[in-house]
DNA sequence: CAGTGCAGCCGAAACGTTTTGGGAAGTCAA
DNA sequence: TTGACTTCCCAAAACGTTTCGGCTGCACTG
């Protein structure tokens, strides 16, 4: 017997009446209500999540795939994010489920299997790219859903992202300042919109300064990638003054490259990264970075899939968050 | 009308027969269901999940809460084995369900309404302490869970764990056997399992080797509280001439704090951490460390999770990996 | 004192599946 | 021809909630 009609008979109450109770309805008296609530906490009791959504039609989840190809941020970061949006979403009974994903594909079959399963009321997408299935898949069903990063479509959807283009700009200029001239970037893979953005302020950067030394090499965002990608760079005819990377994690193999040919991050040559991670206050020497300077997008993103899940239109849900410099001591004057 | 219904109708079949079409039953001619597969996969036709898990009286769901505390990993390390896990898991048509938690009371409160809800059908605990209320609870309950790591009552419970007490054992016989007299230990915080055994370990080494001189320090499982722990092992009266570091982080800290204090790490002192980081093959020098050997954790975690939902005796289900060295450039003679 | 309104409660339907317990038709052996 | 099996299908119940549409009895009004 379900624990609700337990409740109901040891109360000797009916089911509805028990029920609206622990909703919090109006038409039950305040002492029942009480009566009521006493009885459930006393039996540990939790509504059956499957038989609430069932009649609800609604899950009270929110999904969120966790593609894990290397990405955007340090996991750390990212997950962090997620907890602060996970606590607000709690506020609401909303469930944040998590769910890692090996390739395109399986993420996208997860997509389906959550959206016409029912499984979760609306989705967050992450490590966005310039063409997103995943963003045109949940247009066409009408999911509602916020992007962390912006797309190719971001004018028609919710999203909250870091101003990276302005950020890779204003380190491109203070690196110009500094008397660089040939300052190269390593970006990460042109479909995430993320890089993308990135490397534009860079470009932006140059051309506000009117350098035309244009140097760049593509990575993978790992140290890995970072490590091959500045060998690279060094084995230019004319090796750049300064490397502005995509991420820290590019970063953190750069800085490891550098050494292996006996070069000085910050004082041979220049090194920026993006994100500050954990890590970033930690190489040698401690790495000069960029960071979103808003201590909880997390919260802000879920109060994002809130008004949306009210109903508010996509377009007023836009968000843009600065990005500060954390300069330390890889950023040094050209040699 | 629910789809399931619709696909009856359009078919000319009953509720029943379409359902169990699907499902695979061998009382359905074949013909017959052909035609029903064919009609499902036109009208991209899934299940209700609520409605599946309210009749079957399972969730078809693992859930595992994430501690959002600095831990044993790093998250990178742990959300790839969480994915092969999840990637196991989706071949039983489970789910696996990741959901942050910023505190214990918060993480209890989440287990009380996952299990009582019925949202998962078995858990998996991660970062176990020795007296592991989690596991308390669930056992009381009687949820099937695996833990990753062990506790103070693993003979009762299914757990998969890496062999850090060998590990750290033969990483102080390695420096002992090097030379070094004074092998210091920064340890994280004891009431987790995985710190409380790697401690152990050390003693161990220590004591086989008959070394005397048991120097350790607490610390976070952080870069700055390898720092903090670093500075203040340098202060003692005869500092250590290596440092064994309950995790990578601390170690990545431990190599910044040397750094500071001018020391060489490999040469004016050894460093020696655990987990193998992405990271830690770029640090300054090559961070010599330790990590578990078998490369798939996550699917042997899958494996013994389903076996539980089998039915299987937990005492069954108990797996302790070996620990390999990863010797890079930290670990030198003493000076 | 009839009529109206309201507070507090409840029965039954509904949500979309799976599963139980058959039933009808066909096949085969005796 | 009969009975026993098989094969293929189905109606209805069940899962545990929420919610719709009342119903009862009391207080108040005029």
């Amino acid at each position: 017997m379900s624990k609700l009609k337990q409740l109901a008979q040891t109360l000797g109450l009916s089911i509805t009446t028990v029920s609206r109770a622990l909703d919090g309805y109006s038409d039950v008296a305040p002492a029942t209500r009480e009566r009521v609530r006493a009885a459930a906490q006393a039996i540990n009791y939790r509504p059956n999540s499957a038989a609430r959504s069932l009649r609800r039609r609604r899950a009270e989840a929110i999904a969120v795939t966790l593609p894990l190809e290397p990405g955007r941020f340090g996991p750390a970061v990212f997950l962090n994010m997620l907890a602060a949006c996970s606590q607000r979403l709690a506020e609401e009974g909303l469930d944040l489920m998590l769910l890692p994903t090996a390739s395109r594909a399986a993420e996208m079959e997860t997509y389906r299997r959550l959206i016409e399963g029912g499984r979760a009321d609306a989705v967050i997408v992450v490590r966005t790219r310039l063409d997103d299935e995943r963003v045109a898949f949940l247009k066409e069903r009408g999911i509602p859903f916020v992007t962390h990063g912006r797309t190719g479509r971001s004018e028609e959807h919710a999203y909250i992202d870091g101003d990276g283009a302005a950020g890779f700009r204003e380190a491109t200029r203070l690196l110009a300042s500094m008397g660089h001239r040939r300052i190269a970037h390593i970006a990460a893979p042109q479909d995430l919109t993320f890089a993308h953005l990135r490397r534009s302020g860079w470009l932006a950067g140059l051309a506000e300064e009117g350098l035309t030394d244009a140097l760049e090499r593509a990575s993978q965002p790992t140290e890995a990638g970072g490590y091959e990608a500045t060998l690279w760079l060094l084995d230019q005819p004319t090796p750049p003054t300064s490397i502005l990377c995509a991420t820290d994690s590019i970063a953190i193999g750069a800085l490891s490259a550098l050494k292996d040919r006996g070069l000085a991050a910050g004082r041979d040559i220049a090194v920026i990264g993006h994100d500050n991670l954990p890590s970033a206050a930690f190489t040698d020497p401690p790495l000069s970075t960029m960071e979103i300077a808003t201590p909880d997008v997390g919260r802000q993103l879920a109060e994002m899939l809130i008004a949306r899940l009210g109903g508010r239109d996509p377009r007023e849900l836009q968000t843009i968050l600065p990005v500060r410099q954390v300069p330390r001591a890889t950023h040094g004057t050209p040699n």
